[in-house]
RNA sequence: GGUGUCAUAGCUCAGUUGGUAGAGCAAAGGACUGAAAAUCCUUGUGUCCCCGGUUCGAUUCCUGGUGACACCA
């Protein structure tokens, strides 16, 4: 059986070179699990790999959208099935990396065919929100998708939104795609079945540890030329890609809204949140098995023990 | 040395016309299905600098002390 080995944790923690040794050691190539590293214009500020990095082994899903692509899990869960279709051509190994929590369970658990929103109904919705403001949406939503609106978080803007765009868009109601809820009530879980076995690795620190690397390589970055960066992005400040930590403070500190030192602490701040958000995400997987990113041994043992 | 201002949560500060106090940031926990580095929810007891005085009662007023800052010498 092939097996699909994710390599995850909080940003900052060491992914990036435990990974580069694993993909060295069995000679396979990384595929990026990072939403925002597929950004080609936004290096610095995501921590993509170098190039000497990527000398080491060939990384799949770095800096191949532009910064004005849409592109969504859905999309993504799609690209890495096909790839991984060529990969495990090659291989019996393939090896998934990355922070981004919804972008990985849409590769190990699948993700509902849900249609893609349009341009004119997500924007009608926006002004909506603003003009009408969130309560009218929630009853609407409550019209439209009665069931939904039991359960959805309706205090989320962004919840209540992308169900009533649906409602709207489809003239069904959300619940009625969302497939992976009632498999969940029916079977009691889970995801769709993959041709493959997902072996999950998950890195972790010292708290301390984890927040002063954090703090560090947001020193770096602006020593590495983040402000030029941000800067360079300010004509495309408003799209998703640059609702970024480490760039949505930059413009603030461009607008005048922040002394410089402000929008720096303020990126630190926010990527320690960032990786306690992700934490709180990763540890509820229960087939998450964890190692400090030092424990290289421990985890190329682990890995063979997964071998018949 | 003199005068003045200030001293409150890890940090920056608000406030109590005297009835022991609250915001932002930080921190901690949680949710999460096509925008996810997004979006959203929950959590604030701290000798209110110290000693004394006035008072039924002081963090709040008063004396003294200590420290910081400013101005004057």
């Amino acid at each position: 059986m092939r097996k699909l080995i994710v390599i995850t944790g909080p940003t900052a923690v060491g992914k990036t070179d435990l990974c580069l040794n694993v993909a060295e050691e069995l000679q396979i190539p990384i595929i990026n699990a990072d939403s925002r590293q597929l950004f080609r214009e936004l290096k610095i500020g995501t921590a993509a790999p170098t190039e000497e990095q990527m000398a080491r082994a060939k990384h799949y899903f770095v800096g191949t959208l532009g910064i004005s692509d849409y592109y969504s899990a859905s999309m993504y869960e799609q690209d890495v099935l096909k790839l991984l279709n060529e990969l495990f051509q090659q291989s019996d190994y393939a090896l998934l990396s990355g922070g981004s929590m919804m972008y990985i369970d849409a590769v190990c658990n699948g993700i509902d065919d849900i249609p893609t929103v349009d341009d004119v109904t997500r924007e009608t919705l926006k002004r909506r929100l603003s003009e009408e403001g969130l309560p009218t949406l929630v009853e609407e939503l409550h019209r439209l998708d009665p069931e939904h609106w039991a359960i959805v978080d309706r205090q989320n803007p962004r919840r209540v939104i992308h169900a009533l765009e649906i409602c709207m868009m489809t003239g069904q109601t959300y619940t009625s795609f969302r497939k992976a809820d009632q498999r969940k009530q029916t079977f009691g879980s889970l995801g769709q079945r993959r041709p493959f076995d997902i072996i999950k690795i998950g890195l972790n620190r010292d708290r301390e540890e984890l927040y002063n690397r954090i703090n560090q390589r947001v020193d770096q970055m602006m020593a590495d030329g983040l402000l030029e960066e941000a800067y360079s992005m300010t004509p495309y400040r408003n799209v998703n890609a640059l609702n970024t930590v480490g760039y949505k403070e930059l413009f603030n500190y461009f607008d005048g809204v922040w002394p410089l030192d402000e929008a720096v602490a303020r990126i630190k701040g926010n990527t320690r949140r960032y990786a306690r958000k992700q934490l709180t995400w990763f540890k509820r997987d229960t087939q998450m098995r964890w190692f400090h990113p030092d424990d290289r041994q421990d985890i190329m043992t682990y890995i063979e023990e997964f071998k018949n």
